[in-house]
DNA sequence: TTGAATTAGTTGCATAACTAACTATATGTC
DNA sequence: GACATATAGTTAGTTATGCAACTAATTCAA
């Protein structure tokens, strides 16, 4: 408790991760501006989907940092945009695993490309040596909550 | 869009923000842990109001960087918790001015202990100088999305 | 000074988050 | 084989977010 390394006023800033919440606002608006009629949250799961198709729910869970109830809700509306399918696995009836529909591939270039310009508008001025640090530092703040269950 | 700092898989973790979202769920359980019976979202407009009390739902969403539904919303709930109220300004009737109750005030310390506790747990390891490149990166992300409206 | 534009706040609608309780299937042990 | 435990997913309840449409009060301008 010693080694505090914020200063009280300074703690709200970094908790509330502004530049990460307006990263995101600016990634759905330029989705809403190009027509894309997905959310983020929609969008992470498709992104997952793309590099790896079939995935279980409890899979896409870990991999978009997100609890059962909450994949379980975006793959029902996924679903009702008709942009995946749940298919009962054959081996273990309790796991669904998820696959992209035919509606869903032309998504991938076009949110591919939109979410490239919103980093690249994200990151003006800012070097590859501080996107590496805060990369880096996120991981370890990740890990440090994680890897030991309080 | 040809100095393209990211390489297009690495673009969803950093979106993502996972760091940041484990730090909110950590102080959220710590609180819970407390006896808090506290969100963090009303955290948030509860220290800004320590910092100066008697802002108006406008300024908060400033300085909590939400829009002024969402704060509509917070300060109801923080209303029916008896731990703020709403006072009609005299000057402008458009506005209300929120003030802190009696029974915010033992919140204060305790919040702040909590805080402090939950960035020491995330910050273990994690050297001054990497904050200090966290929080300008932040800030230099957060002025490049807002400062020009496109 | 009166009508237009702006500002502060509220409400409706849709999506999403977490917790906890629940069902159904699978596994492990005696 | 039967009962306890674990795992995958769903559902209910509460809070929160953003957008858009709305009301009420204020300010600006012809």
């Amino acid at each position: 408790m010693s080694n505090n390394q914020f200063k009280r006023g300074e703690l709200y800033s970094v908790i509330n991760g502004m530049a990460t919440t307006a990263v995101a606002r600016r990634l759905q608006k330029n989705y809403r501006q190009a027509g894309l009629e997905i959310t983020i949250e929609q969008w992470s799961v498709l992104y997952h989907l793309w590099k790896e198709d079939g995935l279980s729910q409890q899979e896409l869970g870990i991999r978009t940092f997100r609890d059962k109830a909450s994949i379980t809700r975006l793959i029902d509306n996924l679903e009702k945009l008709g942009l995946v399918t749940r298919v009962a696995s054959k081996e273990d009836r309790r796991i669904n695993l998820v696959y992209l529909t035919e509606a869903a591939i032309p998504l991938q270039q076009l949110t591919y490309d939109l979410a490239n310009k919103t980093m690249n508008e994200a990151l003006q001025n800012i070097s590859k040596e501080e996107i590496e640090i805060v990369k880096n530092v996120f991981q370890r703040v990740y890990d440090n909550l994680t890897s030991k269950d309080i």
